[in-house]
DNA sequence: CTAAATTTTAAAAACTCATTTAAATTTTCG
DNA sequence: CGAAAATTTAAATGAGTTTTTAAAATTTAG
């Protein structure tokens, strides 16, 4: 049992140390020299533990993924009514991308050379079309009280206001000219704006 | 002056060759050997032109950045009444990013690993700041017209909304099992939710 | 036309990187 | 304990990549 524990802890030591790497580097800037030190462990272990590092990155991206995706469709899932979820959502997944503020950039460019294997298996259409969401929006809708809207459509509005500003931390914290704080500062004040902007849009005529 | 001409031409061969591949695969997922041939050139060529593919790179990288950057604020500039602006911002900036998609996702990953070095030369808080959209904001505010808000916010806004999906375009195809006509008209639908969202948002209260 | 300068080429050099090997060490379990 | 299995290590392999070299080809200019 001592070796079970200790077969999985240097397992784990390369698997975490791979999403580190991985998700600062991506996937061709990322070296198995750079995974084997960070996880304080020789090299070869990897391919012992892993085969290969396209297997390793194959697993850490698809977890990934899952995650970044998942998070939300969850919180599209939650049955609370439409307004009060929006804000929620906003809240939610900003606190989300702030502590995992290199996982969108990561998962979208390496995304975009995947793009044709990758996700055949998922059923990721279903999800969104059948989620609580976009029953919501339909009823909503059919009732007056807000506009039509495709949930794909709010979907990458919400992402768009959570996400980019993160994917373009760089850029904005010195186009505004920010230290760490006023940029988190930023983002928090986004809470406000972008519910508020999607909630004015939803009832606006 | 046939060789001015001539040299100018390979060495701007290479370049544009060097554009496409860099902006596909990033610094790292590009090869000199993949450049060369797509310029269909000797792989020295490279070198004696460039001297190195890092230099050849911050060449391309700064001058993709500017016109990235750049032609947002160029529609910042336009001297039209902020709600015309606001529409024209997104309807020209979508188009531009449909002409160069791969711009976004590389400008802004690449952009995550350099961080430190890049933007020391360049101005950008004064350009923001001091643009024309900053101007109005402000005195639109003034008169009670619009809800205050930071150029920077709207600038984080305006690009969430139009670059975002073009980021994401592998993962929108397929969450909303769109064919490519069908992401491009979701991109075109957006020249209409986007600048009715912002303007909802900014007569809010 | 021809000598110098520029450009191009093929080959090699220098280096990096992922993976494999085989031996050493540690762990497991009868 | 002690043999078998699992894990770890240092070193080597070999493929891939960027850069350099030196000679060949082309262009320029006197």
């Amino acid at each position: 049992m001592a070796k079970k524990e200790l077969t999985l802890d240097t397992e784990q030591k390369i698997k975490a140390a791979a999403k580190e790497v991985f998700l600062r580097n991506g996937f061709h800037g990322a070296k198995v020299k750079d995974i084997a030190e960070a996880a304080g462990v020789n090299i070869a272990l990897m391919n012992y533990y892993f085969r290969s590092k396209e297997q390793l990155f194959e697993m850490i991206f698809m977890e990934t993924f899952l995650s970044f995706f998942g998070r939300m469709i969850t919180l599209f899932n939650e049955e609370t009514p439409l307004e009060v979820k929006i804000w929620k959502i906003v809240d939610q997944y900003t606190d989300f991308v702030i502590e995992n503020p290199l996982m969108p950039v990561f998962v979208l460019s390496e995304l975009q050379k995947n793009e044709l294997t990758f996700f055949k298996q998922l059923n990721l259409p279903t999800l969104l079309m059948e989620s609580y969401m976009a029953k919501q929006l339909r009823e909503e809708a059919a009732l007056g009280n807000i506009r039509e809207v495709e949930p794909l459509q709010l979907l990458a509005t919400l992402m768009g206001n959570i996400v980019f500003p993160v994917i373009a931390r760089p850029m904005i914290k010195h186009i505004g000219g920010l230290d760490q704080d006023q940029y988190n500062q930023f983002l928090i004040d986004r809470k406000q704006i972008t519910p508020r902007m999607i909630m004015a849009f939803l009832r606006d005529r």
